[in-house]
DNA sequence: TAGCTTGTTCGATGTTCGACGAACAACGAA
DNA sequence: TTCGTTGTTCGTCGAACATCGAACAAGCTA
């Protein structure tokens, strides 16, 4: 987090990118961060540790889909929805699309009550 | 190859296809496919032992990205393009497009003389 | 039948991945 | 300063992956 590297657009990697969008959990996070709207950490729900939620979020921050923003104690998660369609037009697209038509990632959602 | 596995398109499965769709090399043989002709295996040039070259086409067969067809000896392969746009509209073209525009997977090709 | 060509399969090896719990670091609050 | 909250990092595990060379199977061809 404070040594968090997010590539700057130039620098995506289209391998990467599929990579980190090929795990049908971090499609559910994308598919929640789709909106634009920017998510605390802990408005996150996944079936699995936190550790493993922490691992798959650096997937994608390190692959560039996604940009944390650190403030106080928590973390703020947006999707880079311009850089990704800057450098790979149409690539988040199709995938929102077709994730959502096949329900990919339903099982991640957002916490009940936000605080 | 006798025993090759062909998803029916209803079957793909979006992590899935991605994550054939992960791999530089995996790349780089879509896109000598995506004009629509069919190749035949011994065209395709890449720099990788012939064994690893027959794992990453089966990837693509497996993940229903490809079709392999057996003619006597030899096999032809072909992208599944019509059947991957209808599940999954726009992300091959997507791909295909920013991996052009990436130079992602070029070191693969096509043999120079092709008989 | 014997040989050649073509591509798959079989180990073997080293790497990466996803998962977990535990320990840790950073910060705000008491 | 002490405590609780928040999220990362570490160590570990088994499974999956990429790669190779060697062995193999299937089909032509001589």
């Amino acid at each position: 987090m404070r040594n968090a590297h997010h590539p700057a657009t130039e620098e995506l990697s289209l391998p990467d990118v599929m990579a980190a969008l090929s795990d049908p959990l971090r499609i559910g996070l994308v598919r929640l961060l789709a909106d634009g709207t920017e998510r605390g950490w802990g408005e996150l729900r996944a079936p699995v540790a936190k550790s493993t939620l922490s691992h798959h979020l650096r997937v994608l921050r390190d692959a560039g889909v996604t940009r944390t923003r650190q403030e106080g104690t928590r973390c703020f998660v947006t999707l880079r929805r311009q850089d990704l369609d800057e450098r790979f037009p149409g690539l988040v697209g199709a995938l929102l699309g077709a994730a959502d038509a096949e329900g990919v990632g339903g099982d991640i959602h957002l916490a009940p009550a936000p605080h």
